[in-house]
DNA sequence: GTAGGGTTAG
């Protein structure tokens, strides 16, 4: 055996790492002979794969530090946003480099916290360009172009780099006059900056001018036709965008990406899926983009397929396939499968990000885990707009008005202004809540205090605010001094208030506005012959379903799901394909006579079709959230909450049966509908009956 | 440090 040194020792640890082979390369690090460089290759393994436990709990352990091992630790929590951490890291080290200095000031730059990394800057003169040029950037990824400009006019010497940043800045800002100034004024142009004048001019919607740039430009690269290309995609120039992509030499990664991306959002899954395979190569952003696009389109199980994939690619878990996986869970409330991401979450420390924080609330709320997703809000270091959003409208979903009206009022003192999608949560809050008056005072002043002008999203929560309430008669008004024209969700809005107040002559008003609008809406259809049936006009529900069958719509079937040991099961209504389903039938039996003891009625009026009384209870008797429920009883450990998702809206006779069963068999009881959550127990629901 | 993705409502 020959006499190994150190230096043979660690070329091999390096070879490990560099093949992320971790545990070979811990098994070699435990048992070999070490020096302070040994110590410092494994903690850069550990911190260039993001295992920052591992790396700071080997950091601790070391016999001795110098710089580069100070410095590794530093940018270890630079990358991973815990911006904290690195200011506690940089401020205990006994000598500092460049490299420290601009590690930090590029920690607060990445994660937005300008106010402290400007403090930073003035607190030192001898900064390098590089550090000139991170803090300009970040002023220019805010939009904070004085700032920039400031800097850049101040800056001792600029480089190439320093140009392109205040030229893209102002083209990403829509700012073309002071762009092609800067553009002239430059001394030296390389790709970056003729490819941000290509930028310019598609910010300004001037493509024919971006495109004559483009052919201008001494020399391309694959960003450039990536700019232009994603000029065509922003103005739905897609032939014209595949076009460009075909005439490519090399079409980079991103190349495809974009390309990809943009079918996604058309909605073309197919295609995108299509380039997806045909792709020599993938990255971390074209997984993420093809899986966000199965799910944006619905395709949950494509999408959960394609994280499955992922997996057995090689690509590793990064922020934004989290981000994926974690929505797709929320989607289709796979929370156990969620509760499995989350602890990959907490492994890479990403939990307290913007990002992956707003992710993981937004996958408890879905799932109906109200309290878990308030508990990671609060963690989330810098709460942005869609922190706020995510939990506000969390809490409206759930029934809790003034918790989530408590979260708007946290979210104005903390000075984060809000946008439309924060006013459409307070407005369904309030409306879910039945605090109508304080919902449309809201409304009335959200331009005046908060710069949010109504759209039609708005006028809709206020329309289902006011009707549910009962006061038709305001809804109608509101519609009819809309600025714009009413769109199908408005008169939704009304065709359902009107139909829990029972005025059959406005629902039919609506529901005329509606079928006009789109022919082939089935959920209007089901919910206006629904309206007859419960009046007993069957001759009416017939018409509906003879119409039905002339414009080719179909009622969307209903159906509900409960995950149970991480699978989930899906019943829809008087399901006889589960294995289960004697067990589940005998237990409905069983429930269904406790039940009348407590005084159950069931509520046959709201069958749809025209049978004899005592058929008409059994077809309610086996609703899919009837089945889901009571298969949740039987499979879930007592003491746990039972989950229960449907598509539909839940039927009147499943909610008043719910509230009986939670009683009886002593159980919380969470069901989502499509429109928000209830919480059943001791035969009370959270939404007061009220939905 | 100067492309491309990902999170929020109805």
């Amino acid at each position: 055996m020959p006499l190994r040194n150190y230096v043979s020792y660690n070329a091999m640890l390096s070879g490990y790492l560099r093949n992320a082979e971790f545990s070979l390369a811990r098994n070699l690090f435990d048992r070999m002979p070490k020096d302070l460089f040994s110590w410092n290759l494994m903690l850069s393994g550990y911190v260039r794969n993001r295992r920052l436990r591992d790396a700071r709990v080997l950091f601790d352990s070391m016999p001795q530090k110098d710089v580069v091992s100070w410095n590794a630790m530093l940018s270890g929590y630079v990358r991973s946003g815990h911006v904290d951490e690195a200011r506690e890291v940089f401020d205990k080290m006994p000598h500092k480099n460049s490299i420290s200095w601009n590690g930090l000031l590029a920690a607060y730059v990445r994660s937005g916290r300008l106010e402290e990394g400007s403090l930073l800057f003035e607190s030192k003169s001898d900064w390098e360009l590089i550090s000139w040029n991170c803090l300009m950037g970040g002023y220019v990824k805010r939009s904070m172009l004085g700032d920039a400009r400031l800097l850049f006019d101040q800056m001792p010497i600029r480089d190439v780099v320093s140009w392109n940043t205040m030229i893209s800045g102002y083209a990403q800002d829509g700012d073309l006059s002071q762009a092609r100034r800067l553009f002239e004024e430059s001394p030296v142009r390389d790709v970056f900056t003729w490819t941000a004048m290509v930028c310019a001019y598609v910010q300004n919607g001037m493509l024919d001018e971006a495109r004559r740039v483009f052919n201008e430009m001494p020399q391309r690269r694959e960003m450039s036709y990536n700019a232009m290309i994603a000029g065509y995609v922003q103005y739905k120039r897609m032939d014209m965008a595949r076009e460009l992509f075909e005439e490519m030499p090399f079409p980079n990664i991103g190349s495809w990406n974009i390309m990809i991306s943009c079918y996604c959002q058309e909605g073309d899954v197919a295609q995108a899926r299509n380039l997806f395979d045909r792709m020599p190569q993938r990255d971390s952003v074209s997984w993420a983009a093809i899986i966000a696009g199965y799910a944006q389109n619905g395709h949950y199980e494509e999408a959960m397929n394609m994280l499955v994939e992922m997996k057995r690619d090689g690509e590793g878990l990064n922020r934004s396939t989290l981000c994926c996986a974690l929505s797709t869970c929320a989607h289709i409330a796979a929370l156990e499968l969620g509760k499995q991401v989350h602890g990959q979450v907490v492994k890479t420390g990403y939990e307290n990000g913007c990002l992956v924080g707003n992710a993981l609330v937004g996958m408890y709320c879905k799932c109906g885990c109200i309290d878990e997703a308030y508990e990671v809000f609060q963690g989330i270091q810098r709460k942005d707009i869609v922190s706020w959003n995510t939990m506000l409208s969390g809490y409206a979903r759930h029934g809790f008005g003034r918790l989530a009206l408590t979260v708007f009022e946290s979210m104005i003192t903390a000075g984060v202004k809000p946008d439309e999608i924060t006013m459409v949560g307070v407005l369904s809050a309030c409306s879910h809540n039945g605090l109508t008056d304080r919902g449309t005072e809201y409304f009335h002043s959200m331009d005046k205090d908060y710069g949010v002008k109504p759209n039609s999203n708005h006028y809709t929560c206020t329309v289902d605010l006011l009707g549910r309430a009962g006061r038709l008669e305001e809804a109608q008004n509101l519609i009819r001094n809309m600025p714009f024209e009413p769109d199908v969700a408005t008169w939704g809005a009304l065709l359902g208030a009107s139909r829990i107040h029972g005025n059959m002559e406005l629902s039919e008003k609506a529901a005329e506005m509606i079928f006009k609008m789109e022919p082939h809406n089935s959920g209007m259809y089901v919910l206006l012959s629904n309206l007859y049936a419960a009046s007993g006009r069957w001759v009416d529900v017939s018409k509906i379903r003879l119409k039905m069958r002339e414009v080719g719509v179909q009622k969307t079937p209903g159906y509900s799901w409960v995950e149970v040991h991480n699978k989930i099961h899906t019943f829809t209504v008087g399901d006889c394909f589960h294995p289960e389903k004697r067990r589940i039938y005998a237990f409905l039996e069983e429930l269904d006579l406790e039940m009348k003891q407590e005084g159950y009625v069931p509520s046959t009026k709201l069958v749809l079709h025209d049978v004899e009384e005592e058929e008409k209870k059994h077809m309610l008797k086996y609703h899919s959230e009837k089945i889901a429920v009571a298969f949740g009883i039987l499979t879930i450990p007592a003491g746990r909450p039972i989950r229960v998702m449907k598509n539909l809206r839940v039927c009147e006779d499943c909610h008043n049966a719910i509230k009986h069963i939670s009683k009886i068999v002593g159980r919380l009881i969470i069901l989502r509908d499509s429109h928000r959550f209830h919480h059943f127990s001791e035969g009370i629901c959270s939404c007061g009956d009220y939905w």
